[in-house]
RNA sequence: GGAGAAUUGGCAGAGUGGUCGAAUGCGGCAGUCUUGAAAACUGUUGAGGGUCACACCUCCGGGGGUUCGAAUCCCUCAUUCUCCGCCA
C-alpha cells in the first residue's frame, strides 16, 4: 500500500507509475483517494476540537464535584450532551472516510522503479542475463511427465485419487530428489547469511493482509471458514509477517531469513497444456529467501539476491535466463522484478523458477515494518524476497536437461544430497 | 472441549471511576566523573493523527457498551497460564 502522503505529494509520479502498469481509472481513483484523505483529515480535525471541548469540561465537572459544587456541575452536564451528539456523528463520519480511503489504498498498485520497461504482458519483459547451455537431447527424449511415469518417480493420477489434479505423491527417487532440492537449497541460503526458520503453513486474515495477498486475490488462497485461516500461497507470507508491528533499530539490518515451505495456491482459471505435469500445481514446494532493508540498500540487496540465485543454477547447471518484468506483468505489489527462467528442452519452452521482488516500502507500510532512522524518526523499512528455489520446475529442468539413453543423471552438487547419481 | 485466573510502555510491574499516556525498577540513549571502561550521579526515553511549529486528538489485548468522565465498571471475542479431558 502506497503512503497517502506521498500519493498527495507526487500525484505526477504516481500516475506515471500507473500509467506504466496499464493500470485503469489511474488518475479518477487517485483523485477520489485525494479527496477522500482530505475529508478524513477535514472530519479528524473536526472531531478533535469537539473532544478537546468536551474532555475540558468533563474535567471541570470533576472538579466541581470535588469542591462540592453539584449545581455548576449539572450545567456543565447539560452542556456536553450536545457535544456527545456531534462528536458521535463525527466519529461515524470519520470511521467512514477512513475505510473509503483505506478501500482506495488497496486498489493501487506499487510504483514501478524507474528501470521497469513499459509493457502489457509478458513478451514485453526484456531478458537481462542469459547462461548455461541447452543440452542437445538424444533422440526418443521425454517431456518430464513422461519421465516421471517411466521411472515411476512422480504419480499424478495417484495424486487425484487422494486429492485431486494438481496434488503430485512423489515416490521413491523422486522423492528423495525432492528432499535433497530443499536441503541443498536451504545449506545454499543459509550459507549465503540467511538465517533458517520454519513457519506455520496457515496465516490468518491480518498476515494475509499484511504482504498484499488480501484483498484482492482472495480466491487464489485455499480459506478455511470455520477458523478463518488461510493455507499459505509462499512463505514470503508467513516469513515476512515475523515482522508486521515491527519497529527495528538501524543496527538490524539486513535481515535476512529462508524458509522451506509447501506452497498452495488454487490456481482458478489455469488450464491447457501449460499446465501439465509439474508445471503449475496446488501444492508444491518451494524454498524461499526474504530481506529487510534499509531504503538506501534495498535495490544493492536485490543485486545480491540475483547473484545468490544465479550461483545456484549455475552449479545445477541449468540453461536459465533472467527477465526484468515490464509493467504490465509486475505483481501488484513490487516495484521492481526480476524473473528467472530454465529451459525446458523437451518442452521447448522457458519455466519460471524464481522471482525476486523489491517491495520498497509497499508491504512495509501495511505491515507497519518500520525502523528508528540516525534521527531518531520512525521510517518504513524495505522489504524483498525472492525464491531461492521453487522446486517443481526446477525438478521438470532437470530431469528434462539431464536425461540420456541409461537414465536421469544427477547433477554433481546434489549426488551427496541423494545418495545416488542417476535415475532408471 | 470443560472450569478458573490473567492480558498495562522494550522488559518487569504499580494503578479498581476524575488533572493517568500512566508510579517505580531494569534496559536504551545523552551527559558528569575517568587516560579509557565499569560503578555512581544527572537528564532523557512509546506509537499514530494533526500543525510551519505549537496547541490539540487517539491508543493501557481486539470490538462494543455504561458514564459528564473509563486502564479502572459491564458485554463479547482473542490470546496466555493453571487444573481436567483428549492426543502426535
Amino acid at each position: 500500500m502506497l503512503q497517502v502522503a506521498f500519493i498527495r505529494e507526487n500525484k505526477e509520479t504516481v500516475l506515471k507509475g500507473l500509467a506504466k502498469r496499464n493500470f485503469k481509472n489511474a488518475e479518477e481513483i487517485v483523485n477520489q483517494t485525494i479527496l477522500a484523505d482530505e475529508q478524513r483529515r477535514a472530519t479528524q480535525t473536526e472531531l478533535d476540537a469537539v473532544l478537546a471541548e468536551s474532555n475540558k469540561l468533563s474535567k471541570d465537572i470533576g472538579i466541581f464535584f470535588k469542591s462540592g459544587e453539584r449545581e455548576k456541575a449539572e450545567i456543565l452536564k447539560l452542556k456536553t450532551a450536545q457535544l456527545k451528539d456531534k462528536s458521535k456523528e463525527l466519529s461515524e463520519k470519520l470511521q467512514e472516510k477512513a475505510t473509503e480511503l483505506q478501500n482506495l489504498l488497496y486498489l493501487i498498485p506499487n510504483i514501478p522503479n524507474e528501470i521497469v520497461p513499459a509493457g502489457n504482458s509478458d513478451e514485453d519483459n526484456i531478458t537481462v542475463f542469459e547462461a548455461g547451455k541447452i543440452p542437445a537431447l538424444y533422440d526418443g527424449a521425454l517431456p518430464h511427465w513422461e519421465l516421471a511415469k517411466k521411472y515411476d518417480i512422480i504419480d499424478f493420477e495417484l495424486g487425484n485419487k487422494i486429492t485431486g489434479a494438481g496434488f503430485p505423491v512423489y515416490k521413491g527417487k523422486g522423492a528423495r530428489l525432492q528432499r535433497a532440492l530443499i536441503n541443498y537449497f536451504l545449506d545454499k541460503n543459509t550459507k549465503a547469511g540467511y538465517q533458517e526458520v520454519q513457519v506455520p503453513y496457515m496465516v490468518n486474515e491480518a498476515s494475509a493482509y499484511g504482504t498484499g495477498q488480501l484483498p484482492d486475490k482472495e480466491g487464489q488462497m485455499y480459506h478455511d471458514a470455520q477458523d478463518n485461516l488461510y493455507l499459505i500461497p509462499t512463505a514470503e507470507v508467513p516469513v515476512t509477517n515475523i515482522f508486521r508491528d515491527v519497529i527495528l533499530k538501524e543496527s538490524d539490518f539486513p535481515i535476512c531469513k529462508t524458509a522451506y515451505t509447501p506452497c498452495f495456491r488454487r490456481e482458478a482459471g489455469s488450464y491447457g497444456a501449460h499446465v501439465r505435469g509439474l508445471n503449475r500445481l496446488h501444492q508444491f514446494d518451494k524454498v524461499e529467501i526474504v530481506r529487510i532493508e534499509h531504503p538506501t540498500k534495498s535495490y544493492e540487496a536485490l543485486e545480491k539476491m540475483l547473484e545468490h540465485v544465479k550461483d545456484i543454477l549455475n552449479e545445477l547447471k541449468l540453461p536459465y535466463r533472467i527477465l526484468r518484468l515490464c509493467g504490465g506483468d509486475l505483481g501488484f505489489t513490487s516495484a521492481l522484478t526480476y524473473d528467472f527462467e530454465v529451459f525446458s528442452t523437451a518442452q521447448n519452452r522457458w519455466l519460471e523458477i524464481s522471482s525476486v521482488s523489491n517491495f520498497e516500502t509497499f508491504q512495509a507500510n501495511r505491515l507497519k515494518l518500520r525502523f528508528k532512522n540516525a534521527n531518531g524518526k520512525t521510517e518504513l523499512a524495505h522489504t524483498l524476497n525472492g525464491s531461492s528455489l521453487a522446486l517443481p520446475r526446477v525438478l521438470a529442468g532437470l530431469l528434462e536437461n539431464y536425461q540420456t539413453s541409461e537414465g536421469i543423471k544427477i547433477p554433481e552438487v546434489l549426488i551427496p544430497y541423494c545418495g545416488f547419481d542417476i535415475i532408471n
